[in-house]
DNA sequence: GATTGTATGTCAATCGATTGACATATGTCA
DNA sequence: TGACATATGTCAATCGATTGACATACAATC
């Protein structure tokens, strides 16, 4: 590949000359700029930004890691990233965790070597101090730790609205389906919310733990095989994500049950797939676009030393459709 | 941060040893190597690879482009190529063009810039030409563009299976939902062979286009709208992928047309949404984590100098679930 | 004719790490 | 004692671009 060498030879002009015009400093002729600019089309120049990013201390790179972008959520939510990310000249260097807390370590590691400026964290699979010693530039997604700014959508709010729809629909046992508790996610209050209207009202309800793995649908399976088997009775579901309550639709078919008139169902996210099923999906919609530009926002301000807001909890907001 | 000369001054050794460690190269003292390694802890030192990719002219990273990895399509691809990319070392810069020629072009120059080591094409709204000088290690997705390498799975074959079970199943009235045929892809095969067969049997058909634009889901509903009304009597659908194949049966649904006894629907890809939906989806499954693995391979082996195969073509399958 | 603005050049340092050439110590073995 | 392996150091170039300091033109203007 070219350098600016080669094009400052070819044009007959000297390296500063051609940088001047790369980077629009000091004096330049129309005659200069025009014969360089024609220079690097020749050659097919492209500025090394390795070397560029090596002088002056910024990669212009975002890291993101997530636990797979096959996640509908994530996917969307990578989406929005990387569209913003774009918008603001920054390029995304994405990773999957699996929810593998070793590779986690090991992309956060990678990251830091390639000096990206700021690090998204979709995944949280490490103990907190890791974070904390961190030293980066970083958001956190859905998870508070000490000072990092996080950026989330108001969970407590989101378990609220499931559990006071499904109350007034007059669901008299209800089935909860929610993540990894064990994970140290601002998610879980949705459950707490959610757990605490219900029981105000004395409602009955089963709580079922799960992974945010698609991958292994067999755990859903079973999950809903369990559930329906031991209480064929249920009458409402609330669940963490859309994907899940398209499980719970999928069983409720296999047994025969009606929705939403034997059973109501409610999903979380509103993720595009959410309204391709059928019936489509009552959900309570993340405000996923919004989350991914503030989470660019925070990584740039932070790089720019500009202050910035910790605490960003992003309104949700209830989506009526077919199964409730 | 920390440099390899705060490394070398606190360790009390020259950076020439610090470097020597670091690549394992010469004779190195156990008891120096440990010295060094302690003081990189407490340094909290990561050796800089964008200096070490500047001298190496190597950056270590694969450039993707893809539409959008919220379709689930590419969101599972993009897992794959992550997966393997990550296992040989690589690190994965990832752009969706949103189908816009000024921003794939955009992205292509700006990888360039950043001396990715291969790009990873699976969006296609340029011009052959343009590829064509690109003059870079490259792997097309689905495209064969002269002497480019490519991965596709036998879209041939896709088409294929997909009227042959549409015909067995005795459906005399089909519908077809292709891709953009203008886009010069080699999905335009399963078109070109599904109409083939289904002409053979004398078997009427309707083929209607359309754009991979999950987010415009309003494009799908206006298609379904129209299908249906004017060909209220289709009794067989192939749909070139699982997305719209769940449209379908949505607005099956909705105008009260039982799956699959009044209508027979095949879907395409067998991403994981096929399964989730109910009833499942009939599909053509294509092998999508393999076509990362090799994707990655192939750009591996461009770099390397090593012998590639260039048309690389994987087969697929016929999966049947419930809606045929 | 002096001043000023414009246009370009030369030179060298810098970013952080790698590497080859070469020097200089030890220690060990024959 | 000499040969050799081991261990470490010094020095300088290199990757590609940026930048500041300074020099040198030429033109226009007062």
């Amino acid at each position: 590949m070219a350098t600016i060498n080669d094009v400052a030879e070819r044009a007959g002009v000297s390296v500063t000359t051609v940088s001047r015009v790369l980077n629009n400093r000091g004096y330049i002729s129309e005659k200069t700029r025009r014969k360089v600019y024609e220079t690097m089309a020749e050659l097919n120049y492209q500025p090394n930004e390795i070397a560029r990013s090596l002088l002056r201390k910024q990669s212009n790179l975002i890291g993101l890691i997530v636990p797979n972008v096959s996640h509908p959520f994530f996917g969307e939510l990578t989406d929005a990233i990387e569209y913003y990310a774009y918008r603001q000249g920054f390029k995304l260097l994405l990773c999957n965790s699996q929810l593998d807390p070793a590779k986690e370590r090991d992309y956060i590691e990678m990251m830091k070597r390639h000096r990206v400026d700021g690090i998204i964290m979709g995944s949280h699979t490490l103990e907190v101090g890791e974070y904390r010693n961190l030293n980066y530039p970083l958001v956190t997604l859905d998870r508070r730790i000490d000072a990092i700014p996080y950026v989330a959508s108001d969970n407590y709010r989101g378990g609220e609205l499931a559990a006071q729809l499904l109350i007034e629909k007059g669901c008299r046992k209800i089935a909860h389906f929610c993540g990894n508790l064990q994970l140290d996610m601002l998610s879980n209050d949705r459950t707490s919310a959610f757990e605490e209207k219900i029981r105000e009202q004395g409602i009955e309800f089963i709580t079922l733990q799960t992974d945010m793995n698609v991958f292994d649908q067999r755990e859903y399976e079973r999950l809903m095989a369990k559930l329906f088997g031991s209480h064929p009775d249920i009458d409402g579901v609330f669940a963490t994500s859309d994907i899940i309550a398209s499980f719970v639709i999928k069983w409720c078919r296999k047994l025969e049950k009606r929705i939403p008139e034997d059973i109501r169902i409610i999903g979380y996210d509103d993720v595009n797939a959410a309204s391709w099923v059928s019936p489509a999906i009552t959900t309570i919609k993340q405000p996923i676009e919004e989350m991914g530009r503030l989470a660019v926002e925070l990584i740039r301000k932070q790089m720019d030393g500009e202050p910035y807001e910790s605490e960003n909890v992003l309104p949700v907001e209830l989506v009526e459709r077919a199964t409730t």
